[in-house]
DNA sequence: TCTGGGGTCCTAAATCCA
DNA sequence: TCTGTGGATTTAGGACCC
């Protein structure tokens, strides 16, 4: 999908249409998740620092994520790649792996590029979102060619012309190849795909060690035979909190661990998981980030146990200086919950005192984990923003359906307009306003086409296509 | 006013055990 | 009992991806 937080923010706010659209993290903190293309062309990117985005596109509007609509919305897409084959490997939200071949829906390039097309077209009726897809032979060029697509595009790459397509390409666009291996490799005198190959496997393995080295080298070739597979398992579970300043008081980095393991083990819980190594992850004032684990006995899911093993390994930890971020995660993760009667009883007993002050568990992912500040008190315009965050939808009893434009000091500003309808217009209200109530958002397609049918009769299939729609970081 | 959150995979050192 | 060797496992860190 392109752009797709912001291009999903854009169609379920049509005054944001064809305007810059930021979504990420707005506290102090935040970095942008995706900008959309018109915040593009001011510089602004995945991964930057939302201070920096706002200083280079002060006017765009900026949004928190809201993963409860992108997911319905990648789930609609995930379904019609389902209806090409039964092998599809999901990267992402929004970016996944289909074999075409495995479906029997594509037998030769001129077949595949129809597909492709009738998926795109697929995409835009169900979803009203473009999406665009890059069609090839192998996972590693399907993804450079649907990125090479977007926006709103198709690439298909002719099996044979894989490597004088890579060989001029910066070593970058090699999946594996991040800032450290890039810089490694410029400092050795390697800036391009073709270089890689003309230096030889021994070379590479060399400088980057065996496994890293030894595949790089066959990518850089164009060889890539990584199999598309559906339905991987998860291996760990973690949650972590980036604080909007530093903690310095241990009682309450303490109890931030603690509240961390108990949302790790409500995730691990429903996955139906368990778990047998308890990690901590501290990030300390100067970014310097480290991690203790501890494996215990046996597989838990037990909320006691990983609290207890997150306090255990914090204890070891140096905070002077202050904290940044705090994680805990879970992993060994084991299929099936083993039953120890003696930490079930414990655990009643814990759940029946924990139980009252985690009420705000019910906002889900959807709440952004409430902003940690060392002060206690907020201010009525924070509490407003809690109440009312910004972007999201609200209803209206004589004024319809809207968004929270902003909030702050008493008021909440809605501008009342759906996915479909022209711009609207903008009220401002008391925070208190008792017709005013949050709003799930709404279907960005008001009465999708059928695709129950799709894709209609199909040619028999021999050569494998990969395929990969999706938007990836610059 | 620098730098999120959720993951995966690889490496290397220490440790334990047969 | 002492010593050595070779694995598997644990732990910590780093790179990378979206």
């Amino acid at each position: 999908m392109d752009a797709f937080y912001a291009a999903a923010e854009q169609a379920a706010k049509p005054s944001l249409r064809g305007k810059p659209v930021v979504v990420g993290g707005l506290g102090p903190r935040g970095v942008v998740a995706t900008a959309s293309y018109e915040a593009r062309r001011f510089g602004v990117h995945s991964a930057m620092p939302m201070a920096q985005a706002r200083r280079l596109a002060p006017n765009a509007a900026y949004l928190v994520p809201r993963f409860t609509l992108y997911r319905t919305v990648s789930d609609q897409v995930m379904a019609l790649l389902g209806r090409l084959s039964p092998l599809v490997e999901p990267l992402s939200l929004d970016e996944a792996f289909v074999d075409l071949e495995a479906g029997g829906v594509a037998g030769d390039s001129a077949s595949a590029r129809e597909i492709g097309e009738q998926l795109r077209t697929a995409i835009r009726a169900v979803t009203g979102l473009t999406g665009s897809v890059g069609l090839a032979g192998s996972k590693m060029i399907a993804k450079i060619a649907s990125e090479e697509a977007k926006p709103d595009g198709l690439v298909l790459v002719e099996p044979g012309t894989e490597r004088e397509l890579l060989a001029p390409k910066p070593v970058r666009i090699l999946p594996g190849v991040g800032p450290a291996t890039g810089d490694h490799l410029r400092r050795a005198g390697m800036t391009t795909v073709r270089d890689l190959a003309d230096a030889g496997e021994a070379e590479l393995v060399r400088l980057l060690g065996k496994a890293h080295g030894a595949s790089l080298h066959r990518m850089a070739l164009g060889y890539d035979d990584r199999p598309v597979v559906a339905e991987r398992d998860a291996k760990s579970v973690s949650v972590e909190d980036t604080f909007d300043v530093d903690l310095h008081d241990r009682v309450r980095v303490r109890s931030e661990v603690e509240r961390l393991a108990d949302r790790c083990v409500r995730r691990l819980r429903d996955a139906e998981r368990s778990g047998r190594t308890v990690v901590l992850k501290v990030r300390r004032y100067d970014f310097s980030t480290l991690t203790r684990s501890e494996t215990l006995r046996g597989p838990t899911d037990d909320p006691t146990v990983v609290r207890e093993a997150a306090a255990r390994l914090l204890e070891a930890v140096d905070t002077t200086g202050g904290v940044r971020l705090l994680g805990v995660g879970v992993t060994g993760l084991a299929d099936f919950t083993q039953e120890d009667l003696f930490a079930q009883a414990a655990d009643a007993r814990t759940a029946a005192a924990v139980a009252p002050g985690t009420a705000e568990a019910a906002g889900g992912e959807e709440e952004p984990a409430e902003a940690a500040t060392e002060s206690a008190e907020e201010t009525p315009g924070q509490l407003a923003a809690r109440r009312w965050p910004s972007g999201h939808d609200v209803r209206h009893g004589t004024y319809g359906h809207g968004w929270v434009q902003g909030s702050g000091v008493g008021r909440v500003t809605v501008r009342f307009e759906e996915p479909g309808d022209a711009p609207g217009r903008v009220r401002t209200f008391r925070v208190d306003d008792p017709e005013l109530r949050p709003a799930e958002p709404l279907p960005l397609v008001k009465d999708p086409v059928d695709y129950s049918s799709w894709p209609a009769s199909l040619p028999k299939s021999r050569s494998g296509t990969g395929s990969s729609g999706g938007e990836s970081r610059p």
